[in-house]
DNA sequence: AGCTACTTGCAAATCATTCGCAGTTATGCT
DNA sequence: AGCATAACTGCGAATGATTTGCAAGTAGCT
């Protein structure tokens, strides 16, 4: 937390009351979180402030993101790659180490997302 | 192409002029397409249409889609499964053979879409 | 040829996300 | 502590992909 402080005043960029409120909303959870989750998590913060908060963290590699079921979720950066797997049935995420290393003919500077869906033990 | 027509007729879905139109954008593309670009090949049928055509395919399992960039890309689904690499400078698209199966604890049923995004050859 | 459920075109509606702008504020400087 | 100022915010309007409601049209049956 200390260090995403760090890494934002270096760069010039103000630690805000929005910020502050989508950083503490992203670390509370312990899953991806759509905008729009976010911005319930955070009293009296304009939603427009609560994606342009998201699209900085996103722009200095603090939050990822990907695109699930028509809306982006992002999630707190870690130091180890992983992905999710969400249950189309509930919408239980849970997380998994990515191992994966992409080789293809042709292309560089790979970048993957991987999107699973699935059914949870729960709901089956 | 003749058993997509058999498949539309069998479960008495008509095969009209739109789904004829879109049906031939995606034959004759060796690539997925947007649905804007879809429409852009077809003379004189609505966008709407066009959607709706496209659904039904995905429906049907007759296209897969898959989001790149804000929006949904399609291309006709076939025997085996494959993905695609996308060239972020250029839009160049090359498609590769999907060996992977994956297993996840407390999930079943999994389907997985890989999004990869590079840079080809000629851009670097 | 006629029936009818399936389809279409059109325009308006949605929904997530972004943008323009005028007013605010965090931060570095003195 | 007070100032200056570039970086922010809130608001409402704009955007752009996709969907929907509805009246009119049509494929495919008998």
């Amino acid at each position: 937390m200390e260090k995403i402080y760090e890494t934002l005043r270096k760069k010039g960029y103000k630690l805000t009351a929005p910020r502050l409120a989508v950083l503490k909303a992203l670390t509370k959870q312990h899953k991806p979180l759509s905008a729009q989750a976010v911005w319930q998590q955070t009293a009296g913060i304009n939603l427009a402030s609560v994606y342009r908060s998201l699209n900085l963290f996103k722009k200095l590699n603090l939050v990822n993101a990907e695109k699930f079921n028509n809306e982006e979720i992002y999630c707190l950066s870690t130091n180890h790659a992983h992905h999710h797997i969400i249950c189309e049935k509930c919408g239980y995420i849970q997380t998994f180490k990515c191992t994966h290393k992409f080789k293809i003919k042709n292309f560089t500077n790979i970048r993957h997302q991987l999107i699973l869906v699935g059914i949870c033990n729960k709901c089956n």
